[in-house]
DNA sequence: CATGAATGAGAGTTCATTCAT
DNA sequence: AATGAATGAACTCTCATTCAT
């Protein structure tokens, strides 16, 4: 009865945690209120209080949720690869895929959300999470790139961690210019990017630019 | 009276509007009280009223007064000049010098404020004023690079919409990384990009890389 | 839960109108606070709120309420009789009763606050609102009216309509009097405009006056 | 000089009554706001505090003023006259005109909201001030009256006051008839009752009953 | 365990009133 | 004597949270 109750109990957390990302992301954070998200979630108001202790805690609860799914993506760059420029390539392409999917934007405005909370919060606890997931992707990017350095498919003096945070800090933005103008063509944004960076990787000689997918 | 009056009323606009954006920008939009923002103003609640209609008005008004600085100095890419890509190494770095001065972090907050507040309101005129807002730096920023690419500096294959919308994304990314971690060398990262546009130059063939500064 | 929660509902909405009927009646429209109407009916402000939306509603369910029973024995005028006179004098006294009875300075003020709001507003609604009550006691007191002077009770020049319209003005300023000095004999009125009724029946020859009760 | 700002005083105490009574009349009592009434009379919120203490004096001030109006006219019934009968529906008449004249339905909103003041007051002198306005009124009618029937004009039954009185009623409930719906046709109202009055006149006998003017 | 009615602590906003100029 | 900016006390309404059922 116990492992029961114990799936059950997991279960109606994780719907909870379904509803709540849903409603966080369509309102705000300060404007979703318990009983929409628990009318989402199609339990009473109440009931949300025996599974997180208050808004605050479930919006934690939301922001680590919606970290996992990025930063398990991104973190596959590390793996191993004769051509590690088309790995990213492939990746990133993967990562400006999910912006264009149903609901990236309600995961965009999350993570965005979550970065403005946690830098205005004093907790450090929750400043050090979210420094934590922005670094497992600019690191999942960094180990890339030094590779492709490594490989002769990028210029020497590249600072790979650098240009994470930079590809990163690209991406971000993307994200944002998404969400504020759906129209806003990410893709091609993309595009250029790759563009440059095969033009900066031909000018280093040896190595042979990756070509787009 | 009436003179000093005309002044007066100029004075403490400005001083409701420094007040609010700095709460604003510490507590986030919906957070932020009038009490506090009137608090910080040194004045009573109720006598913001009688400057600013209604606490939106006011956020409108932090959100427009925070966008022009911004606009301003990118609207100058259009400019005339031999060395295109070089005055757009010199604004991009103004633009990154600016991240690092006092109360960067509270603009940066209310921008990305702005843009999901923007994104999510049903009010076409508050959508519309957004994106203008982000469309004027992204064609600067166009500009700039048409002029490169017709300056032999950058590839000719560049689409410099697109590419321009691209950095402006970086921009903003870096903003947030800012925000999340003041330690960011957001400066690096912008070399890094530079380093990546010259060798792409280099490539070009016929233009001569800028210079870094 | 359900089939008591529904009489329950049903009860708090009760007793939140009689609550509210009470104390707007006491304090005015305007001045009566939710809060005294909340402490009123033994419950907290914020209560009001799961039964009735605004304040706005609760008085707009105010007035229907009260503007029901008024209308409800009016309209039993239209009914037949052998004596039509007669079942007008019956109607009236029973309506000038009405007026000495526990709480009917609280409808009379609830009615006339009513009038005022109505006559402000530009709500066309609850214009139409206030003017169809009026009119649907104006015309029960036309048809009876209609149907003396068929009778011969009353002269044949008689304007059924606009005597009905005579005689409910005269209701109505009846009630104000009452409200103004509750010492004010209305009854003693209602007398008179029967007396001089039944003078004018009298002089009509055919008709045989109704008696007094 | 003394003379001079004491008419000066008086003269800026008569522009802000009638600029009060104007937007107590169109805004109600408790919603117009001094700045409102310091606006309609040209001069500054602060500035009505040197001639009124606060709004309520002004507020009674308001209804002093309107009632003398009302008052003076009907006090002229208990002139002497050939034909009593005929003076009264002359100046039934006249009042009946008023109610149709610019800005009577700005009177009769004052009229109302002053008896329903009063009536809530819990200041003795208030509720016997109002009292007092309709007592005049009311007993100018019954003069009238009286004098009707010593000269067999109406039926030596009639009680003058208390006939008085429900004339008073009517005339009261005309106004709140004719402020609900403009279009409401009191003069209509009126001539029944004159109509009702004449034939109980003609059966009184001796007395000649009076023409319709 | 779930419910949802109730609470109560604010939030934004308005305005009568005051007072320095 | 007049101004109108400022105050501060209300007021309406919202919502996270609790708790009897």
């Amino acid at each position: 009865m116990t492992r029961v109750t114990e799936a059950h109990v997991e279960a109606r957390k994780q719907s909870i945690l379904d509803a709540a990302q849903k409603t966080f992301a369509r309102k705000g954070m300060q404007s979703a209120t318990m009983a929409e998200i628990a009318s989402a979630a199609g339990i009473s108001a109440g009931a949300i209080y025996r599974y997180y202790a208050s808004k605050e805690v479930l919006a934690w609860a939301c922001m680590k949720h919606g970290a996992e799914s990025i930063t398990a993506s991104w973190q596959r760059m590390a793996e191993d690869s004769d051509d590690p420029l088309a790995v990213f390539l492939k990746l990133s392409q993967e990562s400006f895929d999910e912006m264009k999917a149903e609901g990236a934007e309600d995961m965009t405005r999350l993570m965005v959300e979550n970065i403005l909370d946690a830098a205005r919060s004093s907790d450090a606890a929750m400043v050090e999470a979210a420094r934590d997931e922005h670094k497992i992707v600019a690191k999942g990017l960094a180990v890339a790139i030094e590779r492709a350095v490594l490989a002769g498919q990028l210029p020497a003096e590249v600072d790979s961690c650098a240009l994470g945070e930079a590809l990163f800090s690209f991406y971000m933005g993307a994200r944002l210019a998404k969400l504020l103008d759906p129209a806003n063509d990410t893709d091609a944004q993309l595009q250029q990017v790759w563009l440059i960076m095969n033009a900066a990787a031909r000018v280093t000689g040896a190595g042979k630019a990756a070509k787009r997918t």
